[in-house]
DNA sequence: CAGTGGTCTAGACCACCGG
DNA sequence: CGGTGGTCTAGACCACTGG
């Protein structure tokens, strides 16, 4: 029963506390040699715990101070960032998927090198339109390599969570990268976001790795605006935040919605 | 001279060799031991070295075998991502600068909100054009609490630079927190970005904070598609991206360029 | 100045992965 | 099974903050 370490547990009370505001805002946390003699852990697990905190931007640290909590930051677990069902239901919405089509093809540039796969490797390509509460929410190109495409492919149209369903497969996700811009819908977009063609939307590729490494998906979500935004917290302790430059003309593509990525389908 | 902690060395000379390729990518770091006695440092000091390159997604981290070196993440630091000027010079552009107005207003409900002060307190509300080489490239609207904003108020209005200005001031930034979506031009947007009214733009809302969490800015800014992209990666250690749900009609507002929080100077 | 967090050590035990 | 990283301990010294 008591398989998370210590230090997440003590971090996981820490956390409660201070979103029901013992502490803060603006309140100093108790020392680190205090905590370790209330939880009778060294001061080296104290410290485990409260590094949690600290990249998730709930409290500060500095030398010669106590650690002060900050706002309660809209905090997410990492399970919830990977699945859309996971992520709908927490906000009190209902998820919906359908698969639009799907199909073998040979991997294109991208994808070889998103997926780091070889130059005869084949990827299974899903068009999937994501619905919020019925709503169309957004619209997903995926592409998986041959062996997660194998699990994949057999899967009902209307599977809600993908992601749920690999984890009973003991597929996980251990790292993702998300790259997040604008684009204007394509033909293929405005069909399914019941949308007009040219209308901007929120696109966010990304390309998630299982714990060794293997990319397990590359991926392409078009967002329809209003419904949705992204927040990233970022600190001088951890910056997974960046800003990219994009060549004139490259990367944004206006209007071929396949463009240099996964599209889904368009061939035939 | 040499004040970098150890750990932090060490996690330079790795990141180094592995952008090198010394390794990889797919190829298998040495082990915690080996590299303890390499470094004549404890495990513990290689582990927090690791620790960093973990975070930045370069190499993964599994019991049982060796870490593994990821593609190279297009990695930043903080400094560089909080400090448009920097940012631009280390994509070999030119970073402009442009206050289009300034001025002391009471602080509206999302300042007090957003910059923890009271409702009696002033704000000083800049209005900024950036550019790229010559080009518009984003338009900035920030709130300044009191403190910070007697010092950026004398600025010239073409400083390039705000964050360094401040650095050398003994102001620093230690936390971000990133909201990114979507929005339209309004008639303020238009005429400096150069572009249409009711034209999409990427908004990013920003609110920093300094090493004892004292809120330094809030901010909303604008930038031209096409030009820029945001990219986020997170990982089972640690996930500072979350999604967020907008209620219908609010958040994406649309016209009213100075929104809820700290529109600058359309008031007057 | 006393108290705090940042760094570092040297050791221990365990869970897990691969051969 | 041996080797690996994950967890945890008990101590040490230092840099910094604040009164």
């Amino acid at each position: 029963m008591t398989q998370e370490p210590r230090y997440r547990r003590i971090a996981e009370e820490l956390r409660k506390a201070i979103i029901e505001h013992a502490y803060g805002p603006g309140g100093r946390l108790p020392s680190e040699g205090t905590l370790a003699e209330q939880y009778a852990v060294s001061r080296g697990t104290i410290r485990q715990a409260l590094m949690l905190l600290r990249h998730d931007g709930l409290v500060t640290s500095r030398r010669g101070t106590r650690r002060v909590v900050l706002d309660d930051a809209p905090v997410q677990d990492f399970a919830q960032m990977q699945s859309f069902a996971r992520w709908a239901r927490s906000i009190g919405e209902v998820p919906g998927g359908l698969v639009i089509r799907q199909g073998w093809y040979p991997a294109d540039a991208e994808e070889q090198r998103s997926l780091r796969i070889g130059d005869d490797a084949r990827v299974l390509r899903v068009l999937r339109l994501r619905r919020l509460s019925g709503r169309p929410a957004m619209l997903e190109r995926t592409s998986y390599p041959e062996a997660v495409g194998a699990i994949v492919e057999p899967l009902r149209t209307d599977t809600v969570s993908v992601t749920e369903f690999l984890e009973r497969g003991g597929v996980y996700v251990a790292d993702a990268e998300h790259t997040i811009d604008l684009v204007r819908a394509d033909a293929e977009d405005a069909e399914h976001l019941e949308c007009e063609v040219a209308d901007p939307l929120l696109r966010e590729r990304r390309r998630t790795t299982d714990p060794a490494g293997v990319p397990l998906e590359w991926s392409e979500d078009r967002y329809l605006p209003g419904s949705i935004a992204f927040v990233v917290h970022n600190s001088l302790a951890s910056t997974p935040l960046t800003r990219q430059h994009m060549m004139p003309g490259a990367g944004s593509d206006f209007g071929s919605g396949s463009g240099s990525g996964s599209g889904s389908g368009s061939e035939s």
